[in-house]
DNA sequence: TTTCCTGAATTTTTT
DNA sequence: ATTCAGGAAA
C-alpha cells in the first residue's frame, strides 16, 4: 500500500495523474525524486501496472543508482524489473540487441572523447585538413551538436550549401561517421542517434519497445537535447504516458546541447499535457530562497514560478569582499574552522563553489595550511586518466583484438622501441589486406619492410596470447595484476619515482578494486562485461558519505546536491558571469544561462549562504580587476547582514598597490629592458569596460573582451568586427567608447 | 626512436 | 600560470 499522506497537495496530484503526458515543474528542493519514486510505487501497487512496463530515465549513473535504491526501498516485489537507467545505457541495451538492422555488428565498441579525437585527427590527416583552420576540438563540437539536433551528415551538407567552411565540415562529418562505421564503433552521441534511427527504420522494433515501456519517466528533463526528446517522444508515441520532471530555471547545460525548448514547448508537442508546479521548498531558509527568487526573476525566458517555504527566516546572507583571492580563501578556511570548533557543524556540511575548476587551487592551498580536510570534486574523470585508459586498452586487446585504437594505444606503452614508422607500416599492411591491426601484428613477419622491428613486436604479441590462454583461469583481479607485472607497466611507473607516478599506481589500485566489486556483483563475471560497464561509467560517482570533508566543486557539478553551509566564491563580473558570456553575440541569452547557474548555487544552501568576491584575481597569469558580480547586486541589501557591504560600482578599478617586492621587480624589469616606457602615461582609469563597443582609428569598431592591468598600462583585448581579436595597450590604442553594454 | 622545447590554448560536463 | 600537443634535435 502506497502511503500518500507524506506528500503535499501538488506532489500527490502528480502521483495520481498516471495516464497521459505530464509535465512536472519542480523547483529546487521541492521533492521531485520523491514524487517520481512514489509515482512508480503507485502505478504498481494501485494501478496494477506491471513493473516491467516502466522506464525511468536519468542523466547520470549516480542519479540512476540513487533512484534505483529509493525505488527498491518503497516497492517490494518486482522493483528490479523496472528499467531505471541513463539515456545512454538504455540505448546500449537496445542497440546490443537490434543494431544489426542498421548494418553494425552487435559487438560494437563505444568510443569515448579521447577515441573520438584520435579518429578525428585521422580523418583530418586523410582529407588533408589544416587543423590550424579547423581545430579537431571545434570539429568534434560541431559534429556532436549536429547529432544532438539529429542532423545527419547528408542533411548537414544540404544546409551547408553555399558556405565553403560549412561544406568542408560536412565532408569531415561524413568521413568521421564512415570511419566509426568501419571500426564498428559508436561515439556517445551515436548511442542515442542510432537508437532513434533504429526506431524510425524498424517499426517492429519500435512497436516492441512501445508496448514494453508503457510508462516513461524522465528526470532532469531540462537537460535533454533534441535527439533525446525525439527518442522519448517516439517511445511514448503509442500510449502517451510520458512524465517529465524538470526545472527550466536549473537548465545549465546549453553548451552541451540541452534544449530548453523541450520544457518550454512540451505542452505544444503534447497538447493533452497536465502541468503541475511544485513550488514548496523543503530545503532552504526563507532568506536563501528569497535571494534565489529575486535573482532568477531577472530572467526573461522562463516559466513563472516562485519557491516558498515553511522553514524559518534563517541567518542573513553573508557577503565578504577581499583584496585578492588569497585573502578570500584564507577567510573561508578560517570561518570553516571556527564553525567546526564551536561544534556547530562538521566539515562535510560545507561546500565551496566556484565557476571554473582553476579557482580550486587557492582553496586547496589555504585549506592545506589551515588543516581543513577537503575533497575536490570533478576535474579529470577517473576513467579518462592515462593509466586507467592504458590498463583498459590492454584488457580490450586481450578481450578481442578488434579494437585498433586500443592496440595502438598500448603497443609502445611501456616503451618497447616500436615507433611511429613501424606502426604505420603495420597499419598500411593491415589496411591493404583487410585485417585488424592486431592481426597484422600477429603475422608481423609477413609485413614488408619491417626488418628488426619484428623482433620487438613479437614479445608483445606473445604477451597478449599468453593472457588470452590464461583468461579462463584467472580472476579479473589476478589478470590485471599479472598483466601489470608481465607487461612491465608497473615497473616503468616505479622507475619514474615521481609523486605523479605514485598517484597513477594508486589509481590503478582503485581500478582493481572496481574490478573486484564487479566480480562480486555480477553473476557471470567476464572481462567483456566489465569493459562494457566501465565504458558507460563516467566517474567514481560515489561521494562517500562517511567522508567528513569540505567539498570543493564547480557550480555545475553541485547540481542535485545540498549542504547546510554553502560558500559561492569568486563572485565577480568576468568570472561569474564569465567574460565569455558577457562578450558573446547574444549576451542576454548567455547571461541568463549564467544566472540560472547562480540560482542553482544559491538553492544548494540549507542554512547559511556566504558570497565572496575579490578585488584582484590572478587569471591565466594576469591580474584582473573585476567588479562585484551583477548577480550579487541583484540581491537586495535587506537580505544581507549588516556587516555585508558591497563595494561601490566603479568603471575600471584602480590597480592594487602591489607589494614592495613586486614594485621593485617591476622597476628592475622596466629599467633594464625598456627605459622609454616612462614616457607612457598610464591612464588613471578607462572610460570603457568589458562588453562595451569601442572604435579604433585603424581597426574600426569592436567589442571589449577583456581589460588587464599590465603593470605600465592597461592591456585591452578587443574583438574587432573587421580585424578580429587584437590585444593592445590602452594608452596607444586611444579607443573611443561607442556604446555601453 | 625518444627527448626536449616552443607555441598555443585555456568556462562549464555526462555519457 | 600551466598544461598540452606537435615539431625539431639528440
Amino acid at each position: 500500500m502506497t502511503d500518500l499522506e507524506l506528500l503535499n497537495k501538488e506532489q500527490k496530484e502528480a502521483v495520481l495523474h498516471t495516464e497521459g503526458p505530464l509535465l512536472i515543474l519542480a523547483g529546487a528542493g521541492s521533492g521531485k525524486t520523491r514524487v517520481l519514486t512514489y509515482r512508480m510505487a503507485y502505478l504498481i501497487d494501485e494501478c496494477g501496472v506491471n513493473p516491467w512496463n516502466i522506464l525511468a530515465i536519468t542523466f547520470t549513473n549516480k542519479a540512476a543508482g540513487e533512484m534505483r535504491e529509493r525505488v527498491d526501498r518503497i516497492i517490494g516485489y518486482g522493483s528490479e524489473s523496472i528499467w531505471v537507467s541513463t539515456f545512454h545505457s538504455a540505448c546500449v541495451r537496445i542497440l546490443r540487441r537490434y543494431i544489426d538492422r542498421l548494418g553494425f555488428d552487435q559487438k560494437f565498441t563505444i568510443y569515448d572523447t579521447e577515441d573520438q579525437k584520435t579518429v578525428m585527427k585521422d580523418v583530418c590527416r586523410r582529407l588533408q585538413i589544416d587543423t590550424k583552420m579547423y581545430r579537431e576540438r571545434m570539429l568534434l563540437n560541431v559534429v556532436s551538436h549536429a547529432k544532438d539536433e539529429y542532423i545527419s551528415p547528408e542533411e548537414f551538407r544540404l544546409k551547408a550549401q553555399g558556405d565553403f567552411r560549412q561544406e568542408k565540415i560536412a565532408q569531415i562529418y561524413l568521413e568521421y561517421q564512415k570511419e566509426l562505421k568501419k571500426n564498428n564503433a559508436l561515439d556517445f552521441d551515436d548511442l542515442i542517434v542510432k537508437t532513434v534511427e533504429l526506431f524510425q527504420n524498424c517499426p517492429e522494433v519500435l512497436e516492441y519497445y512501445q508496448e514494453r515501456f508503457r510508462y516513461i519517466m524522465v528526470d532532469e528533463y531540462q537537460d535533454t537535447n533534441t535527439v533525446q526528446f525525439k527518442l522519448v517522444s517516439i517511445l511514448a508515441g503509442k500510449y502517451q504516458n510520458l512524465c517529465v520532471v524538470g526545472d527550466d530555471d536549473q537548465s545549465i547545460y546549453k553548451f552541451r546541447g540541452a534544449n530548453i525548448d523541450n520544457i518550454l514547448n512540451f505542452e505544444k508537442v503534447f497538447p493533452e499535457t497536465k502541468v503541475i508546479k511544485l513550488e514548496q521548498n523543503y530545503r532552504s531558509t526563507q532568506n536563501i530562497l528569497n535571494a534565489a527568487n529575486v535573482v532568477i526573476r531577472n530572467n526573461q525566458s522562463r516559466k513563472e514560478k516562485a519557491l516558498w517555504t515553511q522553514n524559518e527566516q534563517g541567518e542573513p546572507i553573508q557577503f565578504h569582499y577581499f583584496q585578492n583571492a588569497y585573502e578570500e580563501a584564507d577567510y573561508v578556511a578560517g570561518e570553516i574552522q571556527k564553525k567546526v570548533k564551536s561544534t556547530e557543524a562538521e566539515y562535510r556540511d560545507f561546500a565551496i563553489l566556484y565557476r571554473t575548476n582553476a579557482q580550486s587551487r587557492m582553496f586547496e592551498e589555504k585549506f592545506l595550511l589551515a588543516n581543513v580536510p577537503y575533497k575536490i570534486v570533478g576535474g579529470v574523470n577517473f576513467y579518462s586518466r592515462k593509466e586507467i585508459k592504458d590498463v583498459l586498452a590492454y584488457l580490450k586487446t586481450i578481450d578481442n583484438g578488434k579494437d585498433d585504437l586500443a592496440v595502438h594505444r598500448i603497443i609502445n606503452v611501456p616503451k618497447r622501441g616500436i615507433g611511429a614508422v613501424t606502426i604505420n607500416k603495420v597499419q598500411t599492411y593491415a589496411d591493404s589486406v583487410g585485417i585488424s591491426f592486431f592481426e597484422a601484428l600477429e603475422c608481423a613477419g609477413g609485413v614488408p619492410g619491417l626488418g628488426k622491428a619484428v623482433l620487438k613486436i613479437q614479445p608483445f604479441v606473445h604477451l597478449i596470447h599468453e593472457f588470452r590462454l590464461k583468461l579462463a583461469d584467472l580472476t579479473l583481479e589476478q589478470l590485471i595484476e599479472e598483466l601489470l607485472d608481465k607487461s612491465g607497466y608497473t615497473e616503468s611507473l616505479k622507475e619514474e619515482g615521481t609523486d605523479e607516478a605514485e598517484a597513477r599506481l594508486e589509481n590503478i589500485g582503485e581500478l582493481i578494486s572496481k574490478a573486484v566489486t564487479y566480480e562480486e556483483g555480477a553473476e557471470h563475471a567476464e572481462l567483456s562485461g566489465f569493459l562494457e560497464e566501465v565504458a558507460l561509467v563516467a566517474d567514481i560517482d560515489s561521494l562517500e558519505e562517511q567522508d567528513n570533508r569540505v567539498l570543493l566543486m564547480t557550480l555545475h557539478s553541485v547540481k542535485g546536491l545540498e549542504f547546510p553551509y554553502v560558500c559561492m566564491s569568486g563572485m565577480e563580473d568576468g568570472i561569474f558571469p564569465g567574460y565569455m558570456s558577457i562578450a558573446a553575440e547574444n549576451p542576454t541569452e548567455e547571461i541568463e544561462e549564467e544566472r540560472r547557474l547562480c540560482y542553482v548555487g544559491i538553492t544548494r544552501a540549507m542554512k547559511e549562504l556566504m558570497i565572496t568576491a575579490a578585488r584582484v584575481r590572478m587569471i591565466r597569469g594576469e591580474n584582473q580587476y573585476n567588479q562585484v558580480s551583477r548577480f550579487v547586486r541583484e540581491i537586495p541589501q535587506e537580505l544581507f547582514g549588516k556587516k555585508s557591504v558591497l563595494p561601490p560600482v566603479q568603471k575600471v578599478q584602480q590597480p592594487a598597490k602591489d607589494s614592495a617586492h613586486a614594485k621593485a621587480k617591476e622597476i628592475f624589469r622596466t629599467k633594464t629592458f625598456d627605459p622609454k616606457q616612462f614616457k607612457v602615461v598610464k591612464a588613471e582609469r578607462l572610460d570603457y569596460e568589458v562588453g562595451d563597443r569601442v572604435s579604433h582609428i585603424k581597426f574600426g569598431e569592436g567589442t571589449v573582451l577583456n581589460i588587464t592591468e599590465g603593470g605600465r598600462d592597461f592591456e585591452v583585448k578587443v574583438d574587432f568586427d573587421r580585424a578580429g581579436e587584437k590585444k593592445m595597450f590602452a594608452s596607444f590604442a586611444k579607443l573611443k567608447k561607442v556604446q555601453s553594454l
